[in-house]
DNA sequence: GGCATGTGTATTTTT
DNA sequence: TACACATGCC
C-alpha cells in the first residue's frame, strides 16, 4: 500500500481509493477536498488510468494546475501533467477545436466575453431601434444577463423575466427579436460566448458517433465545486458518461455562491438520483479553522432554513476568538485593518498569509489608497480586470480581426477608434469589406481549410481596396491597413500594368506574435493618447500585454486564454514572479473561494454591504449572502477580524445630511456574536487613528458616547 | 446625417 | 468610471 495514503482520516480514504462508479464527496469548508481529491488523481494513475484519460473540472484553472501539481508529486508519474484539467469553458473550447467539424463550427472561432456579448447586443439593440420608444428599453448588460439565464437554466424567457428581472417582462416582444438576432450573428460571425462553450459541447457530446469518441476519451470524469454548476454542466457529464460510469464530484452546499451564473444547488442534491447507484461520503473533520472560528460560522449557518446537515468539528481548540471591530466610519475600518496586518507581520505571519475579504470589487478603494500610502505590498483579486479595461480590449480587438477576420465585434469597436469614423461608417465599411457577409461552404472549413497562404476575404478587401472612408479617415485607415499588412506577414506591392496601377499582395511567415503586439501598441499610441486621459498608464498597460504574449505559441492561442483565463489581479501580470516578494491578499469573496490564510479580514460587515442590498429582494438571495459571509469566514485558519463602520458618507445613504448610518449585518446577530469579541475600534494603537479621532464631529462624538453603554446603532 | 463633445447617473459577484 | 443620452458642430 503506499504510503501516503496513510496521511488521510477514514472518509478521505475511502473516497480517494473508491473504485469505480458515480461518487459524491461532499465536503464541508477546510476538509482536505483539494487534497483527497489530488490523492484520487495520483490513485487512480497508480492503479494504472492513463493520466490523458482523466478529466479533472475544476472552477479555475489555478485549482486544476495546483491539484495535479500536487497529485503529481504523491505518484511520482512523470506524466501526470497530461491530466485533462481545467475549468467546463476551457475544456469545452479545447474540445470543440478538436471536434467541432462535426457541428460544423469553425476552427478560428472567437471566444467572447461578458463584455463582448453586451456589444453585440448593444449594436442589434441600436440597429432594431427599441430603445427610442418611450419606454426605458433593458440596457446591454441587462440583456446579456437575461439571455445568459434563459440559457444556461434551461427556462423559457417568459419565466426567467417574471422571476428574475420582472421590470422588464413588459419587453419581451421587444427582447425576442434580439436573442434572435445575436444567435444569428455568433453564428455568422464565427463567434462563441460563454454559454456556447457549454452549449455546443453538451449537443457534443450528445450527438451520435463523435459523442461517443468524445465521451470514450476519458475513462474517469473529476469534478470539483459542484455545488457551482449549472444545469448545462450537468447536462454536459450526463453526455459524456454514457459508457463509463466512473465520475466523482465534489462540493459543499454550503458554499453555494453562483446563483447569479444559474448555478443551482440541485445538481449536488440530485446527484445521486442522476447516477444511479452513487455512492456518498461525507468529509466533516476541519482540518483548517479554530474551533472558535468555526463555531462562529457554524452560527451564521444555523440561520439557514435549508441545508445539508453536516457538523464540521476541528480539533485546534485553541485559538482566539474572532473580533468584531465596531468603527466610526469606513476611515476609521482602513486604520485598524492596517494597523492589525502591521501587528501581525510584527507577530512574523508574513503578509502572504494575511487576507483582506470583502462583498464587491469597489469596497477595498479605501484601503487600498491607505496600502499605497504605507507602502504595504497587495495583491489584489477580483474585482475590475486588466482585460476589461478599454485600451486592452481596443488592443485585443485589432488582434482578433487578424484571427478572426468575421469577428464582426472586432472590426466595430477598431473601425471605431479612427478619428472621423463613427458607429454608421463603420457598418458601411464592414459591409464593403465582406465581414459581413458569411463565408459559402457555411462554416466548418471556409477559413480553416484556407490554409496559411490564403488571406480571408475581408483581410484582402481591407489590404486591397479602398473601401467606402470618408475623406478625413483616409489616413488612418491607411495605418489600420499597414499594421494588419506587419502582423500578417503580407506585403502590399503596386505594380504598374497597362498603364493602370495595380495593387498586389504578397504572404510570407508572419512575425512573432511579440513583434506582432509591438506593431499594434505603435498602430494605437496616437490613438491612446487621443481618446484616453490617463494615457501614459495605459500605454504602459499596452506594453506590459506584449511582454505575456510572448510567452505565447500562437496568436490564437493567447487571444483564448486571456479570455477564459484572464490574469485575476494586475500583478499576475508581473514577470517573472519573485517568490520572495511578500504581499498582502485582497479579494473579493467570490474570488476566495478554496483559498485559506492565516489570518482574515472581512470588511464592510454592514446591512446593504454583506448581504448587498441588491441582492435581499428574495429569501434565495438573502440565503446566498449568508453563505458567503460563511465562505469569507471559513477561510481563516487562527485569526478571524470582521469591521462593522457606523457611518457611510456614501451618496445612497445621504438624505438632506452629509452621512447616513448603517445597520450591522443581519447575519452578525446576538448569538453569533456571542462566540465574537466586540470591541470598539478606538485608538488605542496608533497615531493615525488618534488623529482622526479628533477630527470626529459633535455628532459622532454622542454617538460614541451612547455606545460606551452598549446602546447600538438601530 | 453623422460625428465629437459635454453632462448626468447608476455601479455585485465571474467563466 | 464608464456608460447612456443630449447638444452642438461639420
Amino acid at each position: 500500500m503506499t504510503t501516503w495514503l496513510d496521511d488521510l482520516n477514514d472518509a478521505q480514504r475511502e473516497a480517494a481509493t473508491f473504485g469505480g462508479g458515480p461518487l459524491l464527496i461532499i465536503a464541508g469548508a477546510g476538509t482536505g477536498k483539494t487534497k483527497t481529491l489530488a490523492c484520487r488523481v495520483a490513485h487512480l494513475i497508480g492503479q494504472g488510468v492513463r493520466p490523458e484519460r482523466i478529466l479533472l473540472l475544476t472552477f479555475t484553472r489555478r485549482a486544476a494546475a495546483e491539484m495535479i501539481g500536487r497529485a503529481q508529486k504523491l505518484c511520482g508519474a512523470a506524466e501526470t501533467g497530461k491530466v485533462w484539467g481545467g475549468t467546463f469553458h476551457a475544456v469545452a473550447n479545447r474540445l470543440l477545436r478538436i471536434y467541432g467539424d462535426a457541428l460544423s463550427i469553425p476552427k478560428t472561432f472567437t471566444v467572447m466575453d461578458q463584455g463582448d456579448a453586451a456589444d453585440l447586443m448593444n449594436l442589434i439593440r441600436t440597429e432594431q431601434g427599441v430603445a427610442k420608444k418611450e419606454r426605458r428599453f433593458p440596457k446591454k448588460m441587462t440583456l446579456v444577463k437575461i439571455y445568459s439565464h434563459t440559457v444556461n437554466a434551461q427556462n423559457p424567457l417568459e419565466k426567467v423575466l417574471a422571476e428574475y428581472f420582472p421590470w422588464c417582462r413588459e419587453d419581451i416582444e421587444g427582447i425576442k427579436p434580439i436573442f434572435r438576432d445575436y444567435t444569428e450573428r455568433k453564428a455568422a460571425h464565427h463567434l462563441m460566448d460563454y454559454d456556447d462553450l457549454l452549449l455546443y459541447w453538451d449537443a457534443l457530446c450528445h450527438a451520435g458517433g463523435v459523442g461517443e469518441t468524445v465521451a470514450d476519451r476519458f475513462e474517469h470524469v473529476l469534478v470539483d465545486e459542484y455545488q457551482d454548476t449549472n444545469i448545462v454542466q450537468a447536462s454536459i457529464l450526463r453526455g459524456m458518461r454514457k459508457r463509463f460510469e466512473n465520475i466523482t464530484v465534489v462540493g459543499d452546499d454550503a458554499q453555494s455562491i453562483y446563483s447569479f451564473r444559474s448555478a443551482t444547488i440541485r445538481n449536488i442534491l440530485d446527484f445521486p438520483e442522476q447516477f444511479s447507484g452513487a455512492t456518498t461520503v461525507t468529509l466533516e473533520r476541519n482540518y483548517r479553522s479554530t474551533m472558535p472560528i468555526l463555531g462562529a460560522a457554524n452560527a451564521v449557518m444555523d440561520q439557514a432554513k435549508e441545508r445539508y446537515t453536516k457538523q464540521l468539528w476541528s480539533d485546534r481548540e485553541s485559538g482566539e476568538r474572532p473580533a468584531l471591530y465596531h468603527c466610526q466610519d469606513e476611515a476609521e475600518q482602513t486604520g485598524l485593518v492596517c494597523s492589525r496586518i502591521l501587528d501581525d507581520f510584527e507577530r512574523e505571519i508574513p503578509l502572504h498569509q494575511q487576507a483582506v475579504l470583502f462583498r464587491t470589487g469597489h469596497h477595498s478603494a479605501d484601503l487600498e489608497i491607505e496600502l499605497t500610502r504605507r507602502n504595504i505590498p497587495f495583491h489584489k483579486f477580483g474585482g475590475l480586470k486588466f482585460i476589461e479595461a478599454s485600451h486592452i480590449k481596443d488592443t485585443l480587438a485589432v488582434l482578433r480581426i487578424i484571427e478572426n477576420p468575421y469577428d464582426a465585434i472586432s472590426w466595430f469597436r477598431v473601425l471605431q477608434l479612427l478619428e472621423g469614423i463613427g458607429p454608421k461608417t463603420a457598418q458601411r465599411i464592414m459591409g464593403g469589406l465582406g465581414v459581413m457577409r458569411v463565408p459559402d461552404s457555411g462554416g466548418a472549413t471556409a477559413v480553416g481549410a484556407a490554409g496559411g497562404s490564403a488571406i480571408p476575404l475581408p483581410l484582402r478587401a481591407l489590404l486591397l481596396s479602398p473601401s467606402p472612408v470618408p475623406h478625413g479617415a483616409k489616413d488612418a485607415i491607411q495605418q489600420l491597413r499597414e499594421t494588419v499588412a506587419d502582423c500578417t506577414g503580407v506585403k502590399i506591392l503596386k505594380k504598374m500594368k497597362k498603364g493602370t496601377e495595380v495593387t498586389e499582395l504578397s504572404t510570407a511567415d508572419e512575425p512573432p506574435i511579440a513583434v506582432q503586439l509591438e506593431r499594434v501598441g505603435e498602430f494605437l499610441r496616437p490613438i491612446i493618447e487621443r481618446i484616453y486621459d490617463n494615457y501614459i498608464v495605459r500605454l504602459r498597460d499596452v506594453e506590459q500585454l506584449a511582454q505575456i504574449a510572448a510567452r505565447f505559441r500562437s496568436r490564437g492561442r493567447f487571444i483564448t486564454d486571456l479570455t477564459l483565463d484572464p490574469p485575476s489581479a494586475t500583478s499576475d501580470l508581473a514577470q517573472p514572479p519573485h517568490l520572495d516578494d511578500d504581499f498582502l491578499n485582497l479579494s473579493t469573496i467570490h474570488s476566495a473561494k478554496g483559498c485559506e490564510w492565516s489570518v482574515v479580514h472581512i470588511l464592510h460587515a454592514a446591512d446593504g454591504m454583506i448581504p448587498s442590498d441588491m441582492a435581499v429582494g428574495d429569501s434565495a438571495g438573502v440565503d446566498e449572502e449568508r453563505r458567503l459571509l460563511y465562505v469569507a469566514m471559513t477561510r481563516a485558519k487562527n485569526q478571524l477580524y470582521l469591521y462593522f463602520p457606523q457611518r457611510y458618507y456614501h451618496a445612497k445613504y445621504r438624505r438632506g445630511d452629509r452621512h447616513g448610518f448603517a445597520q450591522i449585518s443581519r447575519f452578525l446577530t446576538k448569538k453569533v456574536r456571542r462566540g465574537m469579541e466586540e470591541r470598539i475600534g478606538d485608538s488605542h494603537d496608533e497615531d493615525e487613528s488618534r488623529h482622526r479621532a479628533s477630527e470626529v464631529d459633535a455628532e459622532s462624538v454622542r454617538k460614541g458616547i451612547n455606545r460606551l453603554w452598549g446602546e447600538e446603532a438601530t
